[in-house]
DNA sequence: AAATTTAATTCTGCATACAATTTCGTTGCT
DNA sequence: AGCAACGAAATTGTATGCAGAATTAAATTT
């Protein structure tokens, strides 16, 4: 039970980029940190394991898991596949409840990023990605697509922690905007179509921040993440 | 490390079906049972947890998770489109060493099911669709299948267990010769519609063993799995 | 001065202990 | 006889202790 909310904190920390991809987690000290023992420490490493977000060797400390470029473009391509079936069956699915929450967030993606502001654009996207998971009625494949989310959350987040890419910031929406409208009009090939090209696009752009934080890491924002 | 051995020996007792879902998992009996203390073994509960084997209700005992028939429909049904993806990917990228060692277990399905030999072929339909994400070459689409693949395991078992189910051995190997005749093939689309069909019959004959069982328990082998 | 070996410290893996809660059997009541 | 309330036993959740391996620091050698 403590060990369930400690997985939650200390994913979080992972996600927000505070614990970076290859750092140590001691046991000891998160332990000390949240004012508990190792033990409940330990469980939640261990499903952090399990869910990909921590690597876990033997007899050494546990690492926040970091994957190469190979790597991250695989997992960016299955994500791709499986958001793209979500959109596809939210499509054929959606109550229109949820097609009218939908719409909701599409306007207000469009106000935020109007506004240029990043930690709402950001936590849109979020609730666009969740709610076509939802819509897609199938919470095996919604849980599959949210846990590969997760995985590529450590490095899909850079183009919104990146005050250089602030320009961009009118992409993702429109990316967004586009599938919503192939959603709204229950076009199921459109919605996946455009979802795979969206996923994918966002592959070139994090590929691309990656890449210049390699060669010339200083020019960028303290959330990066490196890459191996 | 003692944990994670215990976690595959406790998958295996799960998908084999000595535990059945719904079934306790007592801390101290599987501790004793094993010759370890309880810590691993939670350990090893903790990551069955997060992988979807085992429920782990807060102060009440790990159980087997159970699944209702509408949950194990749409765990089929996200089976299904994902599997369709590795064999897709596989007819589009699997090198010419996979290619032959495809065709080599479709050979050696087509003697165990003329044989009616359940237990080869059940072992030769797991090892058919473990090359199929092997051959995908996309590790965190093959893992996610894998994973898909674990959850409904203790369901899907049921066509090779029961013996009235004999006559239909043949089934499931049609369908991967099909499959693999696309695969090799190179027609991506072919294979990608042959498993997600697959993958649906299967579920069909799940159901109807199951719907089966719920009516008439005593008619069916020791092996079978209830669904709530 | 750099590198390799060695020693000390830190950290992990597992077991055990104890408190809190649930479960189950028993008793009493309707 | 069926059901509710109570109490004992069992079970989970967390902390702590200890042995062994890994990391870091020191020391010796080249």
């Amino acid at each position: 039970m403590l060990g369930d909310r400690l997985r939650n904190k200390i994913a979080d920390l992972i996600l927000s980029g505070e614990l970076l991809p290859g750092e140590r987690l001691d046991e000891t000290a998160l332990a000390h940190r949240f004012g508990v023992s190792r033990t409940p420490v330990r469980e939640a490493l261990q499903q952090l394991g399990t869910s990909g977000l921590v690597e876990n060797r033997p007899r050494r400390s546990a690492i926040v898991r970091k994957l190469s470029m190979a790597e991250l473009a695989e997992f960016f391509e299955a994500t791709g596949e499986i958001e793209a079936l979500c959109a596809r069956y939210s499509a054929e699915r959606m109550t229109q409840a949820e097609r009218i929450a939908l719409k909701e967030l599409i306007d207000l993606s469009k106000s935020a990023s109007d506004a240029g502001d990043r930690v709402a654009s950001r936590a849109l996207d979020e609730q666009i990605h969740d709610l076509l998971h939802e819509g897609a009625h199938n919470v095996a494949l919604g849980g599959v697509a949210r846990e590969m989310r997760m995985r590529v959350g450590p490095y899909s987040a850079a183009p919104y922690t990146l005050p250089t890419f602030d320009a961009l910031l009118t992409v993702p929406h429109d990316h967004h905007a586009a599938i919503a409208q192939a959603v709204l009009d229950r076009d199921a090939e459109a919605a996946h179509r455009l979802m795979l090209d969206h996923i994918g696009h966002t592959f070139l752009i994090v590929r691309n921040i990656l890449t210049v934080s390699e060669t010339n890491p200083e020019a960028l924002g303290p959330a990066r993440s490196d890459v191996a």
